[in-house]
DNA sequence: AAAAACCGTTGACAAAAATCAACGATTCTC
DNA sequence: GAGAATCGTTGATTTTTGTCAACGGTTTTT
């Protein structure tokens, strides 16, 4: 159990046995069915998770209730609501498995005394935040100084994985585009070849 | 010397006398005119910078040449080409002054030596870096999901000393708009009211 | 196994934003 | 202090994108 958890924690700092046993104390395991919340707006992220198995998304409603997609998740992926989780206020976001998920939850109270008392853990979490925050930089820039075309390139270069597994429409909602736009960018970009 | 960058800090992370005197063995301080670059892109970012006075603005050029602003930093804010700074690869962000401006500089070699040896240091770097992601994420969910005139007044209020200081149609280049398209943004706002 | 929901695409049209040009009013620069 | 550059706005036009509707082909649900 936590094989993903683990691989990716590795990655960045290695861990002794004791080590990975002491965490794994924090660590709850989660199953979600397709379409099932693992949050919604309103309430607080309790806990953020890394999948091991399935995909998630995140979205928010906006005053005509179209849903616009801000970020996925799949297999290694962490997600949650940063904002609500690290504030403890209402969250913003809606998170729901576009497949049957395995999850790895860590609750706000086992972050924070992980925290507190391995510093191998605040290692990883700060080198997680910062790669996430590259990303999601990387992924502004692009939004605000690539035409469409050559954004839509981008993104399925950066996310390839992501772009064959999810449907389109949420990929255009990702992009803030109209499903109907991309479909359209799609094609003008294979006519072009 | 050095103050905004030690009051942010002790705003985090308390710090004694002794721990301040260590740490500014690692700060440099330097001037900038308005209109000279911090960071050219090609170069790789060696060092970050707290704005102590002053304003810089990052931005891309697109293969037409038009600039993109993609964030700004005042008093008290940090800012670099992470990536760049993090991997030292060639940046891909210009970084210049808008006004005439004095920085404290951490170079990478200080990063990681403070990083090693100095826990208070990691801590503060990783608070930095959450409230960096949350802000960054927001103002992406902003993009994706809010009609114009509702992002223009959510930016606004998410940055209301930034938009007085800075001129409109750097603004409207950090929003993704034309300078004409924000101008008429701004006036159908003033006369709904 | 049948019905319903979902998916991606296309066409016609409407709405939104970019572009181009011009203007007066600052503000910088030399 | 004069000339040049910058700034924000407005109008006319073009381009881009969204919206609405329809379709055939999946996949899900029951």
């Amino acid at each position: 159990m936590y094989e993903l958890f683990f691989q990716k924690f590795n990655e960045k700092i290695a861990l002794t046995a004791e080590e990975e046993a002491f965490i794994k104390q924090y660590l709850t395991p989660k199953k979600l069915r397709r379409k099932q919340y693992f949050l919604q707006e309103g309430d607080v992220c309790k806990s953020i998770c890394l999948v091991e198995k399935g995909a998630l998304r995140a979205y928010v409603l906006d005053e005509t209730g179209d849903e616009h997609i801000t970020a996925f998740a799949l297999e290694g992926w962490t997600l949650g609501d940063l904002y609500s989780f690290i504030k403890a206020e209402p969250a913003t976001w809606n998170i729901d498995a576009l497949e049957d998920c395995e999850l790895v939850l860590i609750s706000k109270q086992a972050h924070d005394e992980l925290m507190q008392t391995m510093p191998k853990y605040e290692t990883y979490i700060r080198m997680l935040m910062t790669d996430a925050y590259m990303a999601l930089q990387r992924r502004t820039t692009y939004m605000i100084s690539l035409p469409l075309e050559e954004r839509y390139l981008a993104f399925t270069q950066m996310y390839p994985t992501l772009f064959q597994r999810v449907p389109q429409h949420m990929i255009a909602s990702f992009m803030g585009l109209s499903a109907e736009t991309l479909s359209r960018v799609r094609s003008r970009i294979s006519n072009r070849k």
